[in-house]
DNA sequence: TCAATTTTGAGGCACGTACCTCAAAAAGTC
DNA sequence: GACTTTTTGAGGTACGTGCCTCAAAATTGA
């Protein structure tokens, strides 16, 4: 009644500790014959490898390295305390977490890190980062010393990286979109902002929230895309000029992260009250906002799950033991002023 | 630079190991100057218990029942799924979870499981039911047995519980309200079903709607509560009755688990397009109603987390640990046609 | 000071798995 | 049948902690 051990697979299946020990860790020098009589042996017993025993005994330390935007952004000040916090929790078991700051804008500052986490013994990489030629190659140099690599946030469809964790983000548009259809008034210009529309995720935001204006709001008229370039000084001018335009600008679709001057700009031109305004990520900036009704809505993923699935996807990696999808997808979350967690 | 081991902690203290193992299991027989001494070594290496190693070495099984309510209701099938998922996780290390149907509407068969519990050596319970004098001394005993135990989904305030898994109701009434606000018409009236008001959660819910719809959209008027009473008919009748005499209505909050037959209703009335209606839990029904644009909105807590929550929690009770309230908080979740996960 | 009591030390076994060695058995080859 | 090669068995040690015993040491009380 017990849960059986290795020694009752092995009294089972008629072999000895080291032939199940052999199967189990799929290790070589067992016929097919025996592999199956093991496997059956298992499937009948209802067998499960003790974790707890496993990890204590087979020493194995895993080293994943976080790479994250560096500078003062708030979303990426709230993934590294996350990577942090993960690195403390239960889930942490054996794992060691660092967080590797990179240049957003300097690929070949982020070559020379994804390199030289190469020679320094690092098991896996979740790396958050633009997509360009020289990242490109150096990931799939990473993958060729058996790395395991994962795309955080941002996904890097183009390299031979094991996974993407985030969010759907054609459906976190569709959803900004269902949400600004709501929330606006019934017809009018809706102005989209970014900071640049090179960025995968711009672009599939932006997809997502044409399309469901498109066909289930008709009357609401998407301008095309500002780009800010992460300048709150050029923000702050272009968003003024849109502003004192257009009056038919009823909402403001924020794609990116620079939400801090977009609020300033808005908050001086005194039409905060007629505009619907959506961001993405909840900050210090859009929290304070979507309290004083400045922002109607925030669309979020949970940067503590973000960084727990990598986590738990980086070892299934190095395990080489499946993925289970269904508790690593990600949410998109909408956050109002009322449900601020 | 290795993880510090008991060893290492015994020689940093100039002590046995014998005797770290008793101050670290606050087992007696130690002089205070002793166990100072153990707890700064414990300090200076930064020592963490393996808990690999502690779970294999102490063959502890937890086991945990939780307590549902029986019948073919989506939600409660969602949490028992949940239950048994849990069960499965790793997080369930050396946990036995149990799931027990309770008829909802009978106090004393609530009161036979309960007591029946004690008896068959659970260290901990999780119950889903409204606080009656009976389960509130039920709760009290059991508590004196010394189990540990949590209320799920709904409060038992006035009972000894250890602890609340679930969302805030007021805050997520206040949601639900918000959301009636932004998505419903200018004016009109808005109706609030439940089962029962006598329910702590309807209660709560109702309270948070009303308060945001009279500071925030006076302009919409809330009916009195309606009541089905579980009973399908009934809520036919009443919904129809309502429908049919209120041309002012716009929007319709129900707040409780009856979706099926208010949503039946509702078509059948061909009312659907110009009401704006939000309800609670993810279902199948409420998933569709979703896709179908029936439902503008579903709030809802994510029962896989609850689940987990409550084990976590129930866990730490039983080892006397601390409970890290900020990951157990649970989220009130606002799903829309495009963030259904 | 002596006896009674409390505190500490030394050591061992157990948990379930990983991983190693060495020899024996079985299978395959000519 | 004699040979090589592959497969299997038996047994061991290790991981870090929990929990136990028994004796030795330290402390306390009278």
């Amino acid at each position: 009644m017990n849960k059986p051990t290795v020694h009752d697979i092995a009294r089972e299946a008629g072999v000895s500790l080291a032939t199940v020990d052999r199967v189990l860790n799929a290790r070589p020098g067992v016929r097919e014959n025996t592999i199956v009589k093991v496997q059956t042996a298992v499937a009948r017993l209802g067998y499960v490898r003790d974790t707890s025993a496993a990890n204590l005994s087979r020493q194995r330390q895993y080293k994943f390295a976080f790479l994250l935007p560096d500078g003062a952004g708030q979303f990426s000040t709230t993934l590294k305390t996350a990577v942090r916090e993960a690195g403390k929790s239960q889930i942490a078991d054996r794992v060691q977490l660092k967080v590797h700051e990179i240049p957003a804008h300097d690929p070949h500052a982020i070559v020379r890190k994804l390199r030289s986490l190469a020679s320094r013994g690092v098991d896996g990489v979740a790396i958050l980062a633009q997509e360009t030629p020289q990242v490109r190659d150096a990931i799939a140099r990473l993958k060729q010393d058996g790395r395991a690599v994962v795309a955080l946030v941002s996904d890097l469809p183009n390299t031979p990286r094991d996974n993407f964790v985030g969010i759907d983000n054609i459906a976190a548009g569709r959803t900004a979109g269902l949400l600004m259809g709501r929330f606006a008034a019934r017809s009018g210009e809706i102005l989209v902002v970014t900071e640049s529309m090179r960025s995968r995720n711009s672009l599939e935001r932006r997809l997502g929230f044409d399309s469901v204006l498109a066909s289930d709001f008709p009357s609401l008229k998407v301008l095309p895309s500002i780009e800010t370039f992460d300048d709150p000084a050029r923000a702050d001018h272009v968003i003024r000029e849109v502003i004192a335009s257009r009056p038919e600008l009823t909402g403001i679709y924020s794609m990116g992260l620079g939400n801090a001057p977009l609020l300033t700009a808005l908050r001086e031109s005194h039409q905060l009250e007629r505009l619907t305004v959506l961001a993405h990520e909840l900050t210090p900036t859009t929290r304070q906002a979507l309290i004083s009704n400045e922002l109607a809505a925030v669309i979020m993923q949970d940067t503590g799950h973000l960084v727990r699935s990598a986590m738990r996807i980086l070892r299934a990696i190095c395990d080489r033991q499946p993925i289970f999808d269904a508790q690593e997808r990600i949410r998109i979350e909408v956050i109002l002023r009322e449900n601020l967690p």
